[in-house]
DNA sequence: TTAGGGTTAGGGTTAGGGTTAGAGCCGGTGCCCTGCT
């Protein structure tokens, strides 16, 4: 009773509400009662707010880890703003000097934001060990199983530090998550008696329209045919880089009056956040853009998102087209396709896949190491040496400390261990890749779909949806044409206040 | 009562690297560290 009382005065104190929104309080209360829990909230309803106030209450630290900086430096400023006591980001930011001063302050922290990356530090848990964590937070969970396995294989070691840590309260956060998903990060995170509060998160305000057309040039007509009735915010989804720099200079020349920008993980990260600001603040109308564009986007009135190919998953295409319409009004999302679409990311996929042959060559110039050094040399061109990419590499790392043929570095011949590791890791590759395979195929039979859209995106991640606000699909008779949503004009910046204010942002950067 | 408890140490900023010599193509997500002035 006195934590119900405390829980809503700290509510009122910091979040200036009376009450809660559906589902914060069941998973609050669950965490205080020492439970750990997997939640899945619609973006927008105050995820972050589950594990804020429960780190003010538990006596200790709260360890919140969270994929990108740029999220992590944003719930700081917010948190600060609202006169949270003691929270901060530990990144590669921070100088030497200020992390070290962090560190051992440690125990006076209650809410701490890293990157999975770094609780593999050896610095950082050793501290992390010498105060009490009371709870372990991991954001925007899916990642566990999005980039886990290959691109960032320290989100499976996140169960290590936990178990590091005595295993405290550990709460993991999705806004996406199809049953699969969520049953791999309760056993990633081996959480066997995890309580599971699952809300919906099907969006009755955006309508689907998919196309299929023959080429690439045709799906631009469509784009361009449409955007020189309509001015809305915009999203447009490209799969490479250059095909989102391509997009953007096309749509300029033939709309110069319009402000399109294109955004990828290879820009700077200055620029970055100055197309992310200006599209924020209505200076842009249209982003072309990789699939980086996304996560901590909190724009409210997104009106239309493109794809100019399928994405390569559905929950990708859940998480990219629910960017439209969190201000609740009605959205659509434009989805172009051709016929070798799927062809060609089947190929990257096959690309991506490592062939026996591979692993064999692998596995003999991993000998010859072990036979000059026992060390894997220190210029970290492993992916020169093994003439794979960086994010095979990573996967393999994962793999070989995981069937004890690296250790730190160190390579342990074992004949035995060797050939039982290689014959899992083989076995892994082909799951993987089958696994993969499947979600491209998935994705593809939706596309191909006769029937209504809305019905068969949701059935993969739960029971039934609410019905449409306006109009539903492609497929329940809604197009394009029909649609006349409220213009959204741009508020063009002078060049110079342009200049001047990229000057005062790298001021206070 | 006291020493020691973990490694390092110029400070600060920015650019580049994370696949290979040579032609069209064939990827995208981010983190952290290193080497350079």
């Amino acid at each position: 009773m006195k934590n119900q009382t405390e829980l809503f005065s700290l509510l009122k104190k910091y979040f200036k509400y009376d009450s809660f929104r559906s589902g914060q309080k069941e998973i609050i209360d669950d965490i205080l009662s020492g439970h750990d829990v997997l939640g899945i909230l619609p973006t927008g309803t105050g995820k972050s707010l589950c594990y804020q106030l429960p780190a003010l209450m538990l006596d200790g630290v709260t360890i919140v880890v969270s994929p990108l900086i740029s999220l992590m430096v944003d719930q700081v400023k917010e948190l600060k703003a609202r006169h949270f006591p003691k929270v901060v980001a530990i990144n590669s930011f921070l100088s030497y000097e200020e992390r070290k001063s962090i560190f051992q302050q440690m125990h006076r922290y209650k809410l701490i934001f890293v990157s999975p990356e770094l609780l593999q530090s050896q610095d950082m848990m050793y501290y992390l060990q010498r105060v009490t964590v009371s709870l372990f937070v991991v954001d925007e969970a899916h990642c566990i199983s999005q980039w886990g396995h290959e691109f960032r294989p320290d989100y499976l070691r996140l169960v290590a530090c936990i178990k590091t840590l005595n295993h405290p309260t550990v709460l993991a956060l999705s806004a996406t998550a199809t049953p699969v998903v969520r049953k791999e990060i309760i056993r990633a995170l081996e959480l066997p008696n995890v309580k599971e509060h699952i809300y919906p998160m099907d969006r009755e305000n955006i309508a689907f329209v998919i196309e299929k057309v023959h080429t690439d040039q045709e799906k631009l007509q469509i784009i361009l045919k449409w955007l020189q009735k309509q001015q809305v915010p915009t999203v447009i989804y490209a799969s490479t880089r250059n095909e989102a720099v391509e997009t953007a200079r096309t749509l300029t020349e033939w709309l110069p009056e319009r402000e399109i920008a294109y955004y990828h993980g290879g820009m700077e990260q200055l620029d970055r956040v100055m197309i992310q600001e200006q599209f924020m603040n209505n200076q842009i109308g249209m982003i072309c853009s990789t699939s980086a564009f996304g996560m901590g986007i909190n724009k409210q009135n997104i009106r239309l998102v493109i794809h100019m190919n399928p994405p390569k998953d559905m929950e990708s295409y859940i998480q990219e087209v629910g960017r439209a319409g969190r201000d609740g009004k009605f959205s659509t999302g434009l989805l172009l396709y051709t016929e070798q679409d799927l062809e060609r990311e089947h190929n990257l996929l096959i690309n991506e896949t490592l062939t026996k042959q591979q692993l064999t060559i692998i596995f003999k110039i991993l000998f010859q190491l072990q036979g000059e050094e026992r060390l894997l040399p220190n210029d970290k061109k492993y992916e020169n040496l093994f003439q794979i990419t960086e994010s095979q590499w990573l996967f393999l790392y994962y793999q070989f400390e995981k069937h004890g043929i690296i250790n730190r570095n160190q390579i342990i011949f074992n004949e035995a261990n060797w050939r039982n590791g290689f014959n899992h890791i083989l076995k892994r590759v082909q799951e993987r890749y089958h696994y993969k395979r499947q979600k491209l195929i998935d994705m593809y039979e939706w596309v191909e779909e006769d029937d209504c859209y809305r019905k068969n995106l949701y059935q993969h991640f739960q029971e039934g949806f609410t019905a449409p606000q306006m109009y539903c699909c492609s497929h329940c008779g809604y197009s394009l044409q029909e649609w006349e949503p409220e213009q959204q004009p741009i508020h063009k910046l002078a060049e110079q206040s342009w200049q001047s204010k990229l000057k005062n942002l790298m001021l206070i950067e």
